[in-house]
DNA sequence: CTTACCTATGAAACTCGTTTCATTTTAAGC
DNA sequence: GCTTAAAATGAAACGAGTTTCATAGGTAAG
């Protein structure tokens, strides 16, 4: 834990710490005979270069942020370790933001990219986590930010997004022809983007095959299991019960059929369950889970890659990339037995 | 995207930087009139502080690493949720290093501890990363450092622990009593600390009970649902079929589980199951999986505890903390049915 | 009215790399 | 061997804060 500096490097290697910065940022600039002397005092004394150093001359920081609701999310988690791959690839470090949906935590996790603490921001919330000065336009704003999963309402930021509306409706149409018309949908929190769409894809689904859309069958959850749990309760107690339900997360779909194990029916003999996200576990179910699958690692990988590029103060960069989402058959759903 | 300095703050407060910087950070040094006329200006051009330059100064990043083999599993992701907890908290930010088991990326990550761009690291993987000079003794070159889950081969290192091999013993006992005397293992890598000790503690409990150590009942999984699915595969086509399997993790468990589904056998009638960390999922499975549980929140508490009280300069800190594991008995374990 | 001490503040030094600019060294061409 | 261009190198400035040290102003005690 003693600290080697630029300057003992230099004094030890017998040349200037410009040269030994160069040696080690730029070693086309450097004979290669210093360049030997260099580096053997380097390895000498396992000297590392202090990043702040660095930064605070270049202005750079080589750091991104994360600004996410929960890390604990397997939606989440599969997309930060595509994200840190890139990263890491490029030479950048991630720094996690878990906000626990927390508002305040979103803006301490925002201005670090504000305050220069990082590059770039990735963010998987609906809302600018940073401070905004609503005198000037947001536009001008903006540092090099990548928005994903649930879409932040402007035009200005950039991009990875699915179409949830369309996924829902795939989700519905597999019930459908399937021969449910009575379909339920647990859906999440009223005011994210991602349920609003998926909302939109399960009513337009409904209105298209001719079904009317009864408002008993739509439960709000948080997209979390226990509260998939609870809606299908809601669901249960229902005169006239559905006999499918769209859960808009598959964590809501798991608690789904936990309760209704718990009360006795089948899966999908007595009620057909789908998800959406298509999480590891969702096929490690019993039965397993029909779902909607979201590319969570194409998505980390194209937010990194984008990010980067805006760093990199690219100018002709995708506003909005679309990804598809894919039906998984599985086994949790099946044919309508009258 | 204007970055404003402190400079900028001097010259339109009227006082120098010195004064806006102890107004910042330490108000008590500062008349209430400056303070008042240093924190208009401050609110009026949104300032904050340049985190790099600070740093430099006061040779404190106010960053701590979390090295971790992979982000996405539940159980690191649990951790890792309540370190970042508790470092927000205290100030301090986390840089995430998700290794995906690649020691190339453990010393990278390492050496940002080394080269000052964070003040701590906490380590989830058996080794030291980051670059040891073996000439001198270990003890001097630890920076802040807490290890957890796999357990480095070194005294010097504080650690937060379960006892994984009376862990492994709950589970045995719990299936033993039950009746089960045919009991599998399906453990993880054969280098992970956290396996040998569990394995200790599997065949200490089968001798403990008379019961030899089957050599054949023991599969190598890597502790991911896969693996156990294998495992459970193999185990399956020996002549003498186990009764009841201890799985190292929940992952493997919930593999394992699966794989009896597919091949038709019922668990626990057929087969108990049992794992080994208590997931969220384990819960959610269908049986629902019997566990010994980790307290997973409480292990990253008291890590980032620890390592806050050690970047303090803290003497008195706990070199070892071990916390309690604890049998939860659900429905994929069963009494032996003959 | 001094002396003594505290409080508030600014100038300047300092942290550690990078980069510019000027200078020296080397190599190439004739 | 000399000129010229290119390559290699060092001194010093720079980035954005914090901290030390010195000083000015103010107050209380004697």
């Amino acid at each position: 834990m003693v600290k080697v500096s630029i300057k003992d490097i230099a004094k030890l290697s017998g040349v200037s710490a410009a040269t030994v910065s160069r040696t080690l940022s730029k070693p086309s600039l450097v004979s290669k005979s210093t360049r030997k002397k260099v580096m053997k005092a380097v390895d000498e004394t396992g000297y590392k270069p202090n990043r702040f150093g660095a930064s605070l001359r270049t202005q750079k920081s080589n750091n991104v942020v994360v600004v996410m609701p929960d890390i604990t999310n397997q939606v989440n988690a599969a997309i930060i370790r595509a994200i840190e791959n890139e990263a890491t690839k490029a030479g950048y470090s991630v720094l996690l933001g878990d906000t626990q949906n927390n508002i305040e935590r979103d803006s301490y996790y925002g201005d670090m990219v504000t305050s220069g603490q990082a590059d770039g921001i990735l963010v998987f919330t609906p809302r600018i986590p940073f401070t905004i000065n609503k005198d000037k336009p947001l536009r001008e704003q903006l540092p090099p930010m990548v928005n994903s999963c649930e879409e932040i309402d402007s035009e200005y930021v950039h991009k990875v997004v699915i179409d949830n509306q369309l996924g829902a409706v795939k989700a519905m149409q597999h019930l459908l022809e399937l021969g449910h018309t009575k379909i339920a949908a647990v859906k999440g929190p009223s005011m994210t983007p991602s349920t609003k769409a998926r909302l939109d894809g399960y009513k337009q689904a409904l209105i298209e095959a001719g079904i009317e859309v009864d408002n008993r069958f739509i439960i709000t959850g948080d997209y979390g299991p226990e509260s998939g749990f609870q809606a299908m309760e809601k669901l249960l107690r229902l005169k006239e019960r559905p006999t499918a339900v769209f859960c808009f997360s598959d964590d809501m779909a798991i608690g789904a059929m936990n309760a209704l194990r718990e009360y006795d029916y089948d899966v999908p003999g007595d009620v057909s369950v789908i998800g959406f996200d298509d999480i590891t576990y969702a096929s490690l179910m019993s039965p397993k889970l029909t779902t909607i699958r979201q590319p969570l690692d194409q998505m980390g990988t194209q937010c990194m890659q984008i990010l980067l590029k805006l760093m990199n103060g690219n100018k002709d960069v995708e506003k909005y990339v679309e990804l598809p989402t894919e039906l998984i058959v599985r086994q949790s759903t099946g044919p309508l037995v009258s």
